[in-house]
RNA sequence: GGCCCGGUAGUUCAGCUGGUUAGAACGCUAGCCUGUCACGCUAGAGGUCGACGGUUCGAGCCCGUUCCGGGUCGCCA
C-alpha cells in the first residue's frame, strides 16, 4: 500500500546529516538503495541526490514499522522520520558513515518494480540499456554529480558574464534556413504551406543584430541544432555559452573568455588556470602538431623532413615533396618496446583512414634496428633524418608522406594522439589550454570547387589581408580564435565584419552573386547600413566543456537526455511518424523510397 | 555513404575445432540470522543465444541478409 506524505515535511537531505545532528529529530525522503535484513535488525540505505543515509530499525522499533521496513525493496520511495544517532560501527566509505537515523515513522510513498539494472555508481551497464531507461540511469550518483556540475558551470557562466555587464537575451528557435554550413533541422509551417523554418545552428546573425541594436554585451545559454552525423563529442542538439561584444578587438574578447575559464575551473574544480592562456598561430599548430586543436599535454612534435628527402631515391618520399606535398613524422620517444612490428602494422592500417597511403617507420631497439625505408636512403640522408628526430636507441620514428599536405597533417596529427594514448603518456589530470589564432579565412572545397568560409561568412579578415580577398584568398587570415583544451576545441569566435562594403566583398570572394547574397542575407546587409559597431564574440561548446572538466569520454554522460548515433532517442523513440491529418495540414506528402 | 567492434539469463560476461540438458557472478524470490553497510548462510526461479534465411546428420559457434548499440572516416560554415 502506497502512503501519503501527510504530516511529514523533509527537514534534511540524506547526504547532509552529520554528527552535529545527533539527537535531533529529522525527516528524510528518498529512494531505498538497499535493504539489509539481519533478522531482528534491519538497515535501509536511503538515497537522494546528495547521498545516502542509513535508516536503522531494531528491537526498539515499533513492530508495525519494523514489519514495514522488512517489506521494503530496492528503489522504493520512502519518507522516514527519526532521531539521528551515532552508529556503533563507522562506515568510513560514506560521508554520513558515523550516523544513522533511528526510525520512528516510516511511509512507503511508492513501491518500485525491480529496475532493469542496478542503480549503482560507475556501473558498466551497456549504454543502450542505460539510455532506454535514462530516468533510472540518471539516479546513479555519478550521473547526478555530472548533471549537478553542469548546472554549476552554467550558473558560474551566467554570474560571471552578468558581472561583466552582459545581458542574457533569447534569440528565436524558429529561423530561416541558410544553405551554408551544416545541414539544418527544418520545421514545416502550417500557415505557409510548403515553407519551412530551420532550427538555429547558432544564434549568429541574431547576436550580431543585437550588437547593432546597441545591447553591447550579450550572452545566452543557447540551444543549437545541426543535422549531421554524431560522434562521441557531437550531438545533433547541443548547448553553447554564446556571447557577443561591441567596441572590442580580438584581445578584448579573448580576455573576457579567459576570465570565465579561470573562474569556472576555480569554482567548479578548484583548478587554477594560469592567465593569460598562450596563443599559437594556426600554421604553427599545424606544423608542430598536425592539428588546429593540438593536445599540449605531451610532446612528440612533428618534424618536417621534406628538405632532407626531396631528392632521395625513395620515390614515395621524393615525389610527395616534388608534387607539392611533404614528408613529415615524429619520434615516438622510447616506444620501441611497446610499438612492436605488429603494432606498427596496425597503426599503418589505422592511418589509412586519414588518407595516408602508408606509414614508414624505423625501430631502434637495443638489439637491432629495423626500418621500412632506410634501405632506400643514402647513409647521409639516414643520418640527417635521425638527427632531425633526435633519434636514440629505444625510439620509434614514424613518417608519413603525401602529395597532399592536409593528408600528412591529418594522419600524423591523429597518429600522434593515438600513439600517446597507446603509450599511456597522456596525463589525465592536467588541463592544457591554448588559443589558436590567425586561421585562414577560407578553405578550398574540393567538391564544390570553390573557396568557402572556414568559420562563417561574417568573420573579419585581418586588416593587412583585405587587399588579397579576391586575388589570393588562400593567403587571407581571419580575426578568428579557437580555445583548445587538451586537444579539444571548447570554443571559438571571431571579430565580425561591420563594414557593409567589406561584407559584400566577402560574399563576392565566396562566389555569391550580389543577388544571392541579397536573397540570403539581405536583411543583414541592410541592417549594417544603419550603423553597426565593431563587434566580435565567442561561443563555448558547453557540453564538451563539461565533459572535459568532468573527465568523461562521451558528451552523452553530461547531457540528461542525449540522442544515440542515428540521432534518435531510445527512451521516447523519437523521431516518429505523425498522423496523416498533421501531414495534410502541412501539405507534406511522404514519398516511399 | 565507407570501415571497425559488439549483441548469449534482469545486468555484466564466459561458452573450446560445429556435438548430450547453454554456464558464472551480481540482481531477483523464499527461509534463517541483533550492528550490517557490496551483510552472511541455505534453497529456488530465471534463456526466442538480436531477427530472418542458408550450409550441415547436428549451429550460440560457419555463410548471407537485416535490425540494434558503440567507435571512427567522410560530414560537422
Amino acid at each position: 500500500m502506497v502512503e501519503k506524505m501527510t504530516g511529514l515535511k523533509r527537514t534534511h537531505y540524506c547526504g547532509e546529516i552529520t554528527v552535529e545532528d545527533v539527537g535531533k529529530e529529522v525527516v528524510v525522503m528518498g529512494w531505498a538503495q538497499r535493504q539489509r535484513d539481519l533478522g531482528q535488525l534491519i538497515f535501509i540505505d536511503l538515497r537522494d541526490r546528495t547521498g545516502i543515509v542509513q535508516l536503522a530499525f531494531d528491537d526498539g522499533t515499533d513492530r508495525e514499522i519494523f514489519d514495514k521496513a522488512f517489506e521494503v525493496r530496492s528503489e522504493w520511495v520512502l519518507a522516514a522520520k527519526g532521531v539521528v544517532r551515532l552508529r556503533s560501527s563507522i562506515n568510513y566509505e560514506l560521508k554520513t558513515g558515523k550516523v544513522e537515523v533511528f526510525v520512528t515513522e516510516l511511509k512507503v510513498l511508492a513501491r518500485a518494480q525491480t529496475p532493469p539494472f542496478e542503480i549503482l555508481e560507475n556501473s558498466n551497464v551497456k549504454e543502450e540499456n542505460r539510455l532506454a531507461f535514462r530516468y533510472l540511469d540518471l539516479r546513479r550518483p555519478d550521473m547526478q554529480r555530472a548533471i549537478m556540475a553542469r548546472h554549476r558551470i552554467v550558473k558560474v557562466a551566467r554570474d560571471y558574464f552578468d558581472s561583466q555587464g552582459f545581458l542574457e537575451i533569447e534569440t528565436p528557435m524558429l529561423i530561416g534556413s541558410t544553405p551554408e554550413g551544416a545541414r539544418d533541422y527544418i520545421v514545416p509551417s502550417r500557415v505557409h504551406k510548403g515553407k519551412f523554418y530551420a532550427l538555429p545552428q547558432s544564434p549568429q546573425l541574431y547576436k550580431q543584430l543585437l550588437m547593432l541594436s546597441g545591447f553591447d554585451r550579450y550572452m545566452q545559454v543557447a540551444r543549437c541544432f545541426r543535422d549531421e552525423d554524431l560522434r562521441a563529442d557531437r550531438q545533433p542538439e547541443f548547448t553553447q555559452i554564446d556571447l557577443e561584444m561591441s567596441f572590442v578587438d580580438r584581445e578584448d574578447v579573448m580576455g573576457i573568455c579567459e576570465g570565465f575559464v579561470k573562474k569556472v575551473f576555480d569554482e567548479v574544480l578548484g583548478v587554477d588556470v594560469a592567465l593569460p592562456i598562450s596563443r599559437m598561430s594556426y600554421s604553427e599548430a599545424m606544423e608542430r602538431f598536425g592539428s588546429d586543436k593540438p593536445d599540449l599535454r605531451f610532446g612528440m612534435e612533428l618534424v618536417n623532413l621534406s628538405g632532407i628527402l626531396e631528392n632521395c631515391e625513395f620515390r614515395v618520399f621524393s615525389s610527395a615533396v616534388k608534387n607539392g606535398g611533404s614528408v613529415r613524422g615524429f619520434n615516438a620517444k622510447g616506444a620501441a618496446e611497446k610499438l612492436t612490428r605488429k603494432e606498427i602494422d596496425k597503426l599503418t592500417a589505422w592511418v589509412k583512414d586519414y588518407g595516408a597511403m602508408g606509414l614508414a617507420f624505423t625501430r631502434l631497439t637495443p638489439d637491432g634496428e629495423t626500418s621500412s625505408y632506410e634501405k632506400f636512403l643514402s647513409a647521409e640522408e639516414i643520418e640527417r633524418v635521425r638527427k632531425a628526430f633526435h633519434a636514440e636507441t629505444g625510439d620509434v620514428l614514424l613518417i608519413v608522406a603525401s602529395e597532399d599536405n592536409q593528408v600528412v597533417f591529418d594522419s600524423l596529427g591523429a597518429l600522434r594522439c593515438e600513439v600517446a594514448e597507446r603509450l599511456g603518456i597522456v596525463p589525465k589530470d592536467e588541463y592544457k589550454f591554448v588559443w589558436i589564432v590567425d586561421f585562414p579565412l577560407f578553405e578550398f572545397d574540393k567538391e564544390e570547387n570553390r573557396f568557402v568560409a572556414k568559420h562563417h561568412p561574417f568573420t573579419s579578415p585581418r586588416d593587412e589581408d583585405v587587399e588579397f580577398l579576391l586575388t589570393q584568398p588562400e593567403k587571407v587570415k581571419a580575426k578568428a580564435y579557437d580555445l583548445v583544451l587538451n586537444g579539444n576545441e571548447v570554443g571559438g569566435g571571431s571579430i565580425r565584419i561591420n563594414d557593409p562594403q567589406l561584407q559584400s566583398l566577402m560574399f563576392e570572394a565566396l562566389g555569391f552573386t550580389p543577388e544571392e547574397a541579397k536573397r540570403q542575407f539581405g536583411f543583414l546587409l541592410e541592417a549594417f547600413k544603419y550603423g553597426a559597431p565593431p563587434h566580435g564574440g565567442m561561443a563555448f561548446g558547453l557540453d564538451r566543456l563539461v565533459m572535459l572538466m568532468l573527465g568523461k569520454d562521451s558528451i552523452r554522460d553530461v547531457i540528461a537526455f542525449p540522442k544515440v548515433q542515428n540521432a534518435s532517442e531510445l527512451m521516447t523513440r523519437c523521431p516518429g511518424p505523425v498522423s496523416q491529418k498533421q501531414l495534410d495540414e502541412l501539405g507534406i506528402r511522404i514519398v516511399e523510397e
